[in-house]
DNA sequence: TTTGTGGTTTTACAAGTGTCTAAATTTTGA
DNA sequence: TCAAAATTTAGACACTTGTAAAACCACAAA
């Protein structure tokens, strides 16, 4: 990314980084990421070669501004402050929302890409790196052998785990079951026998 | 991959194989991912072109076989039988010394590749996709409202979570204190309220 | 109006990718 | 041991990538 998105933008850069985005947006639906080549999205939005590398460094580039588009209308930070519990479930519920707002896009993009796959896990891990820093800000004051990055990229990985689960793997709960799988993973310990 | 390395392979294949993982791992020690090209592979263990794409589609395709030769060393197939509790702990420790085995290469591989990079990224993804498949199998008597293939993604997670800080982000702690972060992290309810 | 400046676009280029065909070579089995 | 079958290799092809130099344009200041 060579043009910083949290920074005023003229007119002209934000139009054609929104024209990039939904290009992109609008191919994922319809085609697996690995296929897709910088000419096809030039074409669409009708934009030369070299404005695509003017904005971008490659497709993986402008994919992850996508995400980051993507994640903008989550109100994530009002959590940051909150203790770990409640900004825990906080973030997840927001997160929900954001997916379910997305969800046709979401199902079409799995369509053509595997769920496991490069894309998909860098959907994941763009807001994973989102959500550990959050994290990491209101696990400040507690006192854990555990270092607190560990346990805030511990508590990101299981929100998002519950949440890829539900709108990437298409098992598609209601919030309620979904919270109910979440607290259950973080609170069952491990140690507890076998129930047989 | 267009053969499996379960089934019996000839001897010249085996040899070919076995050349184009070393010319892999070599070049991993030495520079970014990204970076190396089917050529370079090919000129480093004297192989033409044509025959690489006889045995992988691609230097992706290439790596995930690095991976699972790299894996081959780990006995992990007697943890199936345990109960989660134990079956996870072993598992840990396996892996632990597994990843030991391999620091140096690992550290190497690091100095080149980001750890939150693609390369890195599928290596953690491929040994989560063996451990997953493990858990699944020990969970199975288990009865929780959470979904057992969700549960054993997330013992895999965890555990993978602390190898990776451990190894790849080069925290470097011993055994024992790696096991106290893991335990602490799937024992602590996280309900706790924040000690401040 | 002219000129300068910054950004966009054109065009060209040196690489790499993955596929294909045909020739060379090795393996196999009779 | 030899010929058929299979595999490997060379070479070429169409295509993509990312970069760089030069032409181009718009808009502001003189």
């Amino acid at each position: 990314m060579k043009y910083d998105p949290q920074k005023k933008l003229n007119r002209n850069t934000q139009r054609t980084l929104k024209a990039f985005s939904e290009a992109m947006f609008g191919l994922l639906g319809e085609k697996n990421f690995e296929k897709i080549t910088v000419n096809e999205l030039c074409a669409r939005c009708d934009y030369p070669r070299a404005t695509f590398y003017n904005y971008f460094d490659d497709k993986y580039d402008l994919v992850s501004y996508c995400w980051y588009q993507l994640g903008k209308d989550a109100h994530l930070d009002a959590a940051q402050t909150l203790p770990t519990n409640e900004s825990l479930l906080a973030v997840f519920d927001e997160v929900y929302r954001l997916f379910t707002t997305h969800h046709d896009l979401l199902n079409r993009v799995v369509e053509h890409n595997p769920v496991d796959g490069l894309l998909i896990n860098d959907f994941i891990h763009h807001f994973n790196r989102v959500m550990t820093q959050l994290f990491a800000n209101s696990l400040l004051n507690h006192k854990t052998k555990t270092p607190i990055e560990l346990m805030a990229q511990y508590y990101s990985n299981t929100v998002l785990l519950v949440l890829k689960w539900v709108f990437l793997s298409q098992h598609d709960v209601s919030l309620d079951t979904a919270r109910g799988y979440l607290t259950e993973l973080l609170t069952k310990p491990f140690l507890s026998e076998a129930n047989n």
